[in-house]
RNA sequence: GCCCCGGUGGUGGAAUUGGUAGACACGCAGGACUUAAAAUCCUGUGGCGGCAACGCUGUACGGGUUCAAGUCCCGUCUGGGGUACCA
């Protein structure tokens, strides 16, 4: 009987269905481990082979840990909140609800196919009210929610209020605060607040507030008519169609991450994710150490305060420079400067983010007319507005030092301003040509910092600043809030409203705020956000809900919560089950995430820790991030005729254009194409070209000649034959893309590419071989224009699911980037045809119960052994090969011995689970293999009673020698010195020493 | 610029702690079976030389450490990813 896949991955993915097979228990004795894919956002284009990678990984880890003896907890659901569907919506007028569930049947269909142990009853959609109920929850404790400074945590508000009505508040003396709102907000004493109106309380509090209203830059894209985050702009436009953005100050919604940076910081510590993925954080959240130093206007009772990593350099300091959006421009420019400055503010406003970043090298710049005071000195320090200082960091300002600094000198030099050299580097430097930014070499020209190397003067500077009262030590952090609405329709609403123009949140008894119904998915005609356009979307229909909707980031920022818990109507997770299944063991998803997703889902799994509600302040344990898998496009060579008669009638042209328009297409091999064009290449670069090369040519040209001739006589033409060729110059040779899926190994299927389209109905081929061989695009992304999208329902229809599976993991490391390239798979394929020969050797299906031979045992167990490494190491291409390699020797055993033949189905289950569950039934099993146990390695059957030395001479080896195990280090020794081959290459020269490695190698040193 | 990860046959890749470089697979060449095709099986396959035994050479390049380097160290080139007037 033959492996007839499609029947048996049908039979057996129905009988997970019915049985629940993979459904994980909340509890039990067994140990639970879970694995999670990051879930799609189900687009229209549906699945391409790129996208099971991850899914097909995550897959063999979930059903060998069930092999293992643990409680499985596999979900998967769908991030159906987006634009995509959205941008459908506003063209089509079809609902995005409609649009995604169509994607979400597809997906499953597609998903369905390729037999992952998914527990689908745990499937979860962002977009499910059900689901965005406890999204909206969680902002609203959010919004209910401060962080402590001193108990470095989330803590409800209530306790803020507290501390207010005892103590009031002053932003000098209290160090318990979040964000930069210490430059802002003034202090009020304990009475005070009392004494506030709901409005100002309210006001004072989203200072605090986790979830918060407040005015930001925000980038706005005005084309998409919303508010991105800053990890969904990339190089000045938005990541989703590439429009333009421009920074614009609104008032938003945002969360308040950058409370926990430093706790995001140090949590990678404890986490198993890879060096990279760790640093990209590191460096999203770019915590940078320094002070803050205030310098006093000129004059003048404010000052300028500035951030720096450098205090020691601060006799260097030459000027300071603000941006053009800081708020003491106007108030300190001189009138003389006016002018100047108004325009140089109104100019770099304009200036969008992506024309600052595309000429970083151009200074402008203008003088306020303003000067501050030197803390130290007392000496003049002028103010200047240049648009290289970003409004966003820090605080706007800096103190510029331009001796030591890249870009400071660039300024002084570009304006002329003072240089002044304070730390001798370590090594000759040319302060005329460059700045010395290394934290290398001595202080000078610095007063007390004199003769301090760089290191203790930063911190002798900080200490004498802080002493002084100028300024104090401070921890600057690169993460900026989180802006939280997005001017979209299709997301979920913010559970807000209201009420004399004081912002509140819902009660939990009032969720889910479901998402009105709305005539167009635009915004309104006053630029209103879409949902503006539902009259009725009033709190008691009276008081407005918020417009904005969240991003698309908050669904997807929890959901490893929902599925421990995915039907609970009275809370987001039952404390118990978070208790039960902790977090992720093993999150598998694309490095894509790496700033934006994996860094809010980190952020609300502390938040959710903090106030109680979960056990565990990372979400994942061990990250796993899976290669692209990229396009791989076929293109063929097409020959194109030419009429090329001059002088030629109307009546003439009209028919030369009629018969050209009915002639067959004809398209050369590859290898033609080749020859063609490094022919003119040769020639058009006047290179000899020698004898054997023209041959080639020819060749091709006349076979060229003899289609021309052809089809010249079918055309039955009045028009003198000289006068049509096919043209094989130097730009008229063109390159068509073709359906990857017509293509085998880089041979096209003749048949198929003529029914592909209409046009090539009786398309004509130069072969080579017999073959025409397709030229290759490698690494171009999937798209349908190149037709080089492989869906996976299209190579589980050609060779199985079991066969995909594999072969997906047999292209190479996971977590490596390659070209989908279907070349290899038939050797894949035939690996399961050879398994399943192994059971039908007699032709009908045979397995022998008779006890395994030595060898038989030695094969089993090393691939055991092997296998378990490669899974506990994610290395699932190398246990491909040892599977191949175990059944190859098996083969060549002529085994079909139940006792081997067994275990070694259930190290393949996790792999091939279809081909695995039918062969486990043929041989008399009644229930799944999914339970059974994983089998062990028994080292004493691969223990060897001899090993074959390469025996080599200074490193190189020459000889191979069997010597037996049990011989010690110094018998070895003898026995090779005493081997005619080693007499032989010594050659009569003396020995410097002998290595022996017990079972690696001996080497003989000359 | 800075940070991270790579560079191995015609191709995808293997070599886990420094110990026979190229496992496994594709492709290619030759052969068996077949009317033929498919399927299956066998042999060979890094390069150079040689009928062969075998020799030389070889993991981007140049050095170094070591009895021994694809693997460790230094420098250079190069590909990919992240990030950036971040003070």
């Amino acid at each position: 009987m033959e492996y007839h896949f499609k029947e048996i991955e049908k039979t057996w993915q129905a009988y997970w269905a019915k049985h629940k097979t993979f459904a994980a228990k909340d509890g039990g004795d067994k140990p639970k481990y879970y694995v999670l894919d990051m879930f799609p956002y189900p687009s229209g284009a549906g699945l391409h082979v790129g996208h099971p990678l991850g899914y097909i990984a995550s897959d063999i880890v979930a059903r060998y840990k069930r092999h293992k003896g643990f409680n499985v907890l596999h979900p998967m659901g769908y991030d159906s909140f987006g634009l995509p569907a959205e941008q459908y919506a506003i063209q089509t007028g079809q609902h995005p609800k409609i649009t995604t569930e169509q994607n979400i049947a597809r997906y499953r269909e597609q998903m369905d196919k390729i037999g992952f142990s998914f527990d689908w009853d745990r499937e979860v959609r962002t977009s499910d009210p059900e689901y965005y109920k406890w999204t909206q929850w969680i902002f609203i404790q959010l919004f209910n929610s401060w962080y402590n400074k001193q108990t470095q945590q989330a803590e409800p508000i209530e306790t803020l209020i507290q501390y207010f009505e005892t103590k009031g508040f002053n932003c000098k003396l209290d160090d318990t605060l979040t964000g930069d709102i210490e430059h802002e907000l003034p202090a009020f004493t304990a009475n005070e607040w009392k004494q506030f109106s709901e409005k100002q309380k309210s006001d004072v509090l989203m200072n605090f507030r986790l979830a918060y209203l407040g005015e930001a830059y925000v980038n706005w894209c005005p084309v998409l008519g919303t508010v991105l985050a800053n990890d969904e702009v990339k190089d000045g436009v938005s990541e989703r169609g590439g429009h333009p953005v421009e920074r614009k100050l609104m008032k938003q919604w945002s969360m308040r991450i950058t409370a926990y940076a430093q706790r995001l910081l140090d949590g990678l510590d404890g986490i198993d994710w890879t060096e990279s993925l760790k640093e990209a954080q590191r460096n999203w959240i770019g915590k940078s150490e320094g002070c803050s130093l205030k310098f006093t206007i000129q004059n003048s009772t404010e000052t300028i305060e500035v951030f720096t990593t450098r205090p020691d350099t601060i006799f260097g300091v030459s000027f300071v420079t603000i941006a053009p959006e800081h708020e003491l421009v106007n108030k300190i420019t001189t009138a003389q400067q006016k002018q100047l400055v108004d325009d140089y503010v109104t100019k770099a406003k304009n200036r969008s983010e992506r024309e600052r970043q595309a000429d970083i090298t151009k200074i402008t710049g203008v003088f306020t007319g303003a000067y501050v005071l030197h803390p130290f000195t007392g000496n003049q320090i002028p103010v200047w507005v240049g648009d290289y200082v970003l409004a966003g960091y820090g605080t706007g300002a800096v103190m510029a030092v331009p001796a030591h600094d890249e870009r400071d000198f660039r300024f002084a030099k570009h304006f002329s301003l003072p240089i002044t050299q304070v730390i001798e580097p370590t090594i000759s430097h040319d302060f005329e040509k460059d700045a010395w930014g290394e934290k290398d070499g001595v202080l000078i020209n610095s007063d007390f910092l004199n003769t301090l190397p760089v290191k203790q003067a930063i911190k002798r500077a900080i200490e004498e600043i802080e002493k002084r009262g100028f300024g104090k030590g401070k921890i600057n952090y690169r993460l900026r809030d989180a802006v939280f609405g997005r001017q979209r329709y299709w997301g979920e609403p913010i559970p807000v409203y209201y009420k004399n123009d004081i912002p509140y949140v819902l009660s939990e008894n009032e969720l889910p705020l479901v998402l009105p119904e709305v005539d167009k998915y635009l915004p309104t005609e006053d630029g209103e956000p879409p949902l503006a356009r539902a009259s009725s979307f009033k709190k008691d229909g009276e008081y407005a809900y918020e417009f904005s909707t969240m991003p698309g980031w908050a669904g997807s920022s929890w959901y490893f919560l929902r599925y421990m818990d995915p039907k609970n109507s009275q809370q987001f997770v039952n404390k118990d089950l978070a208790n039960y299944w902790q977090n992720i063991d093993l999150y598998i998803g694309g490095s894509e995430h790496a700033t934006g997703h994996l860094l809010y889902v980190r952020f609300w799994t502390k938040f959710l820790k903090d106030r109680g509600y979960i056990p565990v302040d990372e979400p994942a344990k061990k990250l796993i991030n899976q290669g692209m898998i990229q396009g791989r496009s076929n293109v063929v060579y097409k020959v194109v005729g030419v009429w090329g008669g001059s002088n030629l009638t109307e009546e003439e042209s009209e028919e030369i254009s009629n018969v050209i328009s009915k002639l067959p297409e004809l398209f050369i091999s590859k290898g033609h194409y080749d020859v063609i064009t490094k022919y003119n290449n040769l020639v058009e670069s006047n290179t000899p070209i020698d004898e054997e090369f023209r041959n080639k040519y020819n060749y091709i040209s006349n076979e060229i000649e003899k289609k021309q001739e052809e089809y010249y006589k079918s055309t039955k033409s009045k028009i003198p034959k000289d006068d049509f060729w096919f043209s094989l110059g130097i730009n008229s040779l063109v390159t068509q893309n073709v359906d990857v899926n017509i293509v085998q190994n880089d041979i096209l299927t003749i048949e198929a590419f003529r029914k592909w389209r209409k046009y090539y109905e009786n398309a004509e081929f130069i072969l080579e071989d017999g073959k025409y061989i397709c030229g290759v695009i490698d690494n171009e992304k999937m798209s349908k224009s190149k037709y080089n999208v492989v869906t996976p329902d299209s190579i589980c229809e050609k060779f199985g699911a079991d066969t995909l599976r594999l072969y997906e993991m047999f292209l190479g490391p996971l977590e490596q980037s390659k070209p989908w390239n279907t070349n290899g798979i038939t050797g894949v394929h035939g690996f399961l045809k050879k398994l399943w020969r192994l059971f039908y050797q007699t032709g009908s299906f045979s397995v022998s119960d008779e006890a395994a031979t030595k060898a038989e045992l030695k094969v089993l167990h090393k691939t055991i052994k092997k296998v378990i490494e490669d899974i506990e190491r994610f290395s699932f291409n190398t246990s491909v090969s040892t599977f191949m390699i175990c059944v190859n020797e098996l083969t060549d055993l002529k085994c079909n011995k139940r006792a081997i033949l067994e275990p070694l189905l259930i190290c393949l289950s996790p792999y091939a689970p279809h081909i695995a569950e039918e062969l486990w039934k043929q041989l008399g099993h009644q229930d799944t293999i999914t339970f059974e146990p994983f089998p062990e390695c028994n080292e004493s059957y691969l223990v060897d009673d001899s090993f074959n030395y390469p025996i080599s001479f200074n490193g190189k080896t020459r000889f191979n020698l069997e010597l037996a195990a049990t011989l010690s280090p110094q018998e070895i020794e003898s026995l090779v010195m005493a081997h005619e081959n080693t007499i032989k290459y010594l050659d009569g020269k003396p020995v410097k020493k002998v290595i022996v490695v017990p079972k690696k190698i001996v080497n003989v040193v000359l």
